[in-house]
Formats: structure tokens, C-alpha cells, sequence
DNA sequence: TCTCCGTTTTAGTCGTACCAAAATGGAAGA
DNA sequence: TCTTCCATTTTGGTACGACTAAAACGGAGA
């Protein structure tokens, strides 16, 4: 690592020492950090100095500092990743082609995802996507319903070649990509369609044909992504 | 995520209205940020609120705020995106399974990357996967250089679909992966073994072949993979 | 015109003070 | 004894003022 140490500000090797102590276990996760007056005590800065520092760890995702809480140790996971982003995304999404270079990447994983489910899932994964899938059939007549399943069969995809990183980035895509999705119409034709995208991917899986499994899937967002830019116009 | 507007924080309300005053390009990019005692009197509020809204933008990467200089505007590209998550993700690495989970999705990603380069790359895209392995080839003496030349190799990939999220994830990758890597010795014969897998997964793109493609990718990952565990033990 | 030095500006830090919300603990009641 | 509720203490949020050192600025001199 670059010793780039000597930092100017006071604020940041306070961060770095803190960092430290979550990282090392010395403050666990859910842990109420202490109180400000402590730290400025215990790390001799005032205490400007020592808000500058919680500021920061809580930008960094690495404490929870709700308005007049305590803050909390939050052992980072994948997800707190995926909220020390969001700020910027959100810019980003905002630009001209955002939503589509975002949505993009997600066809391209889920693409990736859906061939490795065909070659590689296992009968418990196959029971989950069909549960799954039933769940959606059973919720195409409730648009909001609906929405959740949906989501939650694209979910169980992620979940599948069991590597933590990927439910984050499911959750990521849903989260960024819901302010969209949410503004649009709920159509029950639109569900049924969907449904049917669903099951042919489902289909796909089952019979380990990764092409069919991707090709059913391109499709599927294609679709997805042609209802957005209905709705939306270009964006 | 979502900040919950009526924030109790005042400083929370300054960063959202600067935040809006960048994306609406009323800062722009390059521009040095006001005076906090400018900001203080606009906002009505205390120096110490203007510098945790400072702070904190300065943490979500939309400025940057070098020690005793102004913060400069950072219009946020997906390269900020991915410092903001650098904190977390370095804690990440240090669990166990931490850096095998992240460089699975890099598998998963470039698998992708290749299928979709042998099925829709351009002349120019093949000249320019040409040109790096070329140079890739010509450095494999000198590891210092092979290892630049590698990494723009992948980089390519990366282009070819013309998405700013890719490269933008590349960089991420190497980033991150960059502490493992640059420990490892550099070895002529690994050098050659990578130049060949280079060299195959340019030829199955060339000939068109997505599965050859994926295939060989996933060899040479895997080896790299193999290289490190060799290196690290269990990582 | 360019360079250098003194002045002004500005970020970084400290200390104090006050308020309001949250946490706490103990008394009152079931 | 256990629960409920209120008063006290703790704690975060904000304001104000002051001081330092570095950076930016501007004018004098080469």
C-alpha cells in the first residue's frame, strides 16, 4: 500500500485508527460507537475533529449514524458497498443513457447468470427458481405483488453460484433501477408477459441449454427494457 | 439509501442542494467550490455544518477535497463510483473468501466479456485486442511491462462493448486485485503461459466462437487463480 | 515581462456554549 | 414482582469566536 499516511488532516488518522478497530474486531458489528466526548478525549482532538471523523466512516459505510443516535458499527458487507455508491450513481443514472448503461450491465450478468444456472444448478437451485416462479404466477393479477416476486426469481439467479457479491449486486440494480421501474404502468398483460419470460428462461435452465437459458433472457430484458423507454421515452 | 429528506441533520441538506447544484452543472466540473464562509452565509448556517456537508460530499466523491487547497468539483463518472467503495471493499478482501469472491465475478464478468467480443466485435475492436496482445508479447521479458500490457489486454475486453460501466469496473478490479497481485513473483515462464492464453482467447475470438471464447478465458483465470493460491495459500 | 516577497484569504483546528432528543434510572402504580 | 411513566443525565446537532499555517493573490522590484 502506498504510504501515503501523513495525512494533513487529523480527521482522517482518526478515521484510519477507528477503521481499524472495526476491522479488527475491537468494535463489533452493532456496536454503539462511543460517545463523541470519548473519542475527543481518548484521541486528544477536539471534537470537531472527532464529528469530521464519524462523518466520514459513516459516508464510508462502515458506521450507521441515524440523525440523533448513536452511531453504529456496521461490519461492512456488500451491501454497504453498494449504498457508498448510491450517491453517485444516482448522478450518474441522471445523465443522458445512465438508466441504459446500467441496464445494460445487468443484462450482461444476468445473461452470464442464467448460463451458468443451465450448466451448473443444482436440484435445491432448480426447487427455488420453480417456488420461485410459482410465486410470480400466483401474483399476476396483484401488480405490486408482482413486482416483489419478480424481482425475487431475477433474486434467486444471483443466488445461485453462492458467491456473496452477487445478491449485492442484484440489490443494487433493484435499488437504482426501482425509481424507474416504479413509475411505471402495472399492466396485467405486462405481468403475463413477463411471467411467460419467466418460465421459458425457468424452462431453459431445466432442460441445461445455456443458449436457450441467455436467449430467453435477452429477450425477457429486451422486453423489459422496450416497456421502459415506452413509458420514459428515451433515457 | 434513500436519504429520507427532512433529514434532522442541517449539513444533510446542504450536501443534497449542492449535490443538485453539480448534476445541474452549476458547478462545474473543475471548479473550485466556495469559500465555506461564502457557503456559511448562503445557507444561513455555521462554518461547522458547511464543513460536514463539505466533508461528507467530499466522501461521496463528488468533490475532492486535497488537504489545504479548495474543493474542486468532481462532475462523478462510474471511476468515482468505484474509490467510493474502495474503503469497504479493501475491508472485504481481509475476510476470508474475500478476494475469491471478488475475482469470481471477474470470471463470471470476462466470460461474459469474451462471448459477447467473439460474437460482436468490430475490425476495429479485433485490431485493437491485436495491437495489445502484441505489445503483451513484445514485453514478456520484462515483467514490470508485462504486467501493464496484460492488464491493458483485459482492458480491451472491457471497451469493446462500449459501455462506460465496463472499464469503469476493470478499473476496479485491478485496483482492488492490484495488493495480490504485485506480490506475487513475476516469473518469465508465467509470462509466457499468460501470453498464450492471451493469444488463444484472441484466436477463438477471431474465429468467431463465443464457447472457445469463454472457455479459454476461464483457463486462463482459473491459472491466474491457481498462481495465486500458489502464492498465498488460501486467500 | 518575469520573479519574488509581503498581504490577504482560506482551510484546519480548538474551545465553549446551548438546545433538543435520546438514553437512563428510579419512583409510582398494577 | 413486574410494568409504566416521568425526571435527570447523557449525547448528538448547531452556533460563535479565535487562532494557525498554508495557499492564493497582488504589487514592487529586477
Amino acid at each position: 500500500m502506498a504510504p501515503q499516511d501523513e495525512s494533513g488532516r487529523a480527521a482522517d488518522q482518526v478515521v484510519r485508527s477507528i477503521a481499524e478497530r472495526i476491522r479488527s474486531g475491537a468494535l463489533a458489528d452493532g456496536q454503539p460507537l462511543p460517545p463523541e466526548r470519548d473519542l475527543m478525549e481518548e484521541y486528544a482532538i477536539s471534537r470537531t475533529v472527532v464529528r469530521e471523523a464519524v462523518r466520514t466512516l459513516s459516508s464510508r459505510g462502515l458506521i450507521e449514524a441515524l440523525p440523533r443516535h448513536r452511531p453504529v458499527v456496521r461490519k461492512p458487507g456488500f451491501d454497504a458497498a453498494i449504498d457508498a455508491v448510491g450517491s453517485i450513481v444516482s448522478h450518474l443514472l441522471g445523465e443522458p443513457g445512465g438508466v441504459k448503461n446500467l441496464f445494460d450491465t445487468r443484462i450482461m450478468v444476468e445473461a452470464a447468470l442464467v448460463r451458468q444456472a443451465a450448466q451448473q444448478a443444482t436440484k435445491d437451485d432448480i426447487a427455488a427458481l420453480k417456488t420461485a416462479l410459482e410465486a410470480n404466477g400466483a401474483a399476476i393479477l396483484d401488480s405490486e405483488e408482482f413486482y416483489r416476486t419478480d424481482n425475487a426469481f431475477h433474486g434467486v439467479l444471483y443466488q445461485i453460484p453462492q458467491n456473496p457479491v452477487l445478491p449485492a449486486i442484484h440489490r443494487a440494480y433493484t435499488t437504482w433501477l426501482a425509481p424507474q421501474w416504479s413509475r411505471m404502468p402495472r399492466l396485467p398483460e405486462r405481468n403475463r408477459t413477463n411471467l411467460d419470460a419467466h418460465r421459458a428462461i425457468y424452462d431453459a435452465i431445466l432442460m441445461r441449454d445455456p443458449d436457450a437459458a441467455e436467449a430467453r433472457l435477452r429477450d425477457h430484458l429486451a422486453t423489459a427494457w422496450a416497456q421502459v423507454r415506452e413509458t420514459f421515452g428515451d433515457v
